[in-house]
DNA sequence: TGTACATCAGTGAACGCGCGTTCACTGATGTAC
DNA sequence: TGTACATCAGTGAACGCGCGTTCACTGATGTAC
């Protein structure tokens, strides 16, 4: 049946939505086109409506997902304290418990490496994150500012995708807390 | 029909060779069963003379590839040129692009967190790496040697992680060189 | 040492299943007059 | 304003396919005598 015009863009948002946090929840093989449509309240038929394929949607879901993290970055201050706070957030035990609502470099990191769309929609992605990093925080050298972002950005995504990873919790908290102490107090 | 008794033990080897390089290179999902036992000059159905299950040998193949990686670290002397090589080998261009040999925790780092058994191998492999990281290297600090050992263990998997993502061939070169000058001379 | 037979890893067809994708159909909405 | 009809997002059965896994069968090897 026909529905109302303004539901179809908004229809898109959600199944974006909920694509985007499953995938960072269970990774791209691990989530079916079903399973996403059920869980934006449809049946899986229209999903050829909005997407013109399963490869077309996951490189959609991780432009959506960049959005809102830069969002989020970009609502950060420019002092010392933001950017300690950035880095203690980033590397806490809510994040790495919740990775469908986090980062999608650590939720994704060695699957987007093998699916071509999503590499690039990814490249995006990480230089806007650097660039951001760069213009937003008060680097102690403006030289060495995208040297430095770069560091500390592969340090809080290594240390989330080892703390995951592990079995142990003492281990994974250790992770946290080690690498959280090289950008700022405990 | 019979074969010689000797080859069973050789063929579980084969297998595991196979799998642990196909699963780093394409992830656990991105690998069939068969495929596995085609690389290794089988037809599929002796798999289950061997494994229990493709979950099974998932778990058995990450201990088979953390052996071979540890008997590389324990192989390394204990000067401070030892350890500046290690880490600037690991953050190589060659490394990056032949996954199937490297580093188990940057190729498959984000799909072990999802796969239980996985899990529970990979938490005795990274603490096996860390002890010998610990053990073998001359840290600065004795007290401080296992942070530092985890520190940088998470930016070069991370490193690693983001410079196989990316699309770009020179920011994938600009992640691994910054990373690299953290430890040790360019 | 020679013969008869039991062993069991390997073969390859077959299984049920869930996947991505397609499509004939439905029917409330929007539009033409 | 009221009526007739075209639109098209959503429905849900169906498709071909490859997956993990099973199993009846094969036949060279190892063993009993």
């Amino acid at each position: 049946m026909r529905y109302p015009a303004a539901e179809t863009a908004e229809k898109h948002a959600r199944i974006l939505d909920q694509a985007s946090r499953l995938f960072r929840e269970r990774g791209f093989s691990g989530v079916s086109v079903s399973e996403i449509m059920k869980a934006t309240g449809l049946t899986h038929g229209p999903f050829y409506n909005h997407f013109a394929s399963k490869e077309a949607l996951i490189a959609e879901s991780l432009t959506h997902a960049s959005a809102s993290s830069m969002a989020g970055l970009q609502a950060a201050s420019a002092s010392a304290e933001s950017m300690r706070d950035y880095v203690q957030h980033y590397l806490d035990a809510g994040h790495r418990d919740a990775p469908g609502e986090g980062c999608l470099m650590a939720a994704m990191g060695s699957e987007i490496a093998r699916e071509p769309s999503a590499r690039t929609a990814f490249t995006v992605h990480l230089k806007a994150t650097l660039a951001s990093l760069v213009a937003t925080f008060p680097w102690s050298s403006k030289r060495f500012a995208r040297r430095d972002a770069i560091r500390m950005t592969a340090s809080m995504v290594g240390a989330m995708i080892l703390a995951r990873a592990v079995d142990d919790p003492a281990l994974s908290d250790e992770i946290l807390r080690e690498v959280r102490g090289q950008f700022g107090q405990k």
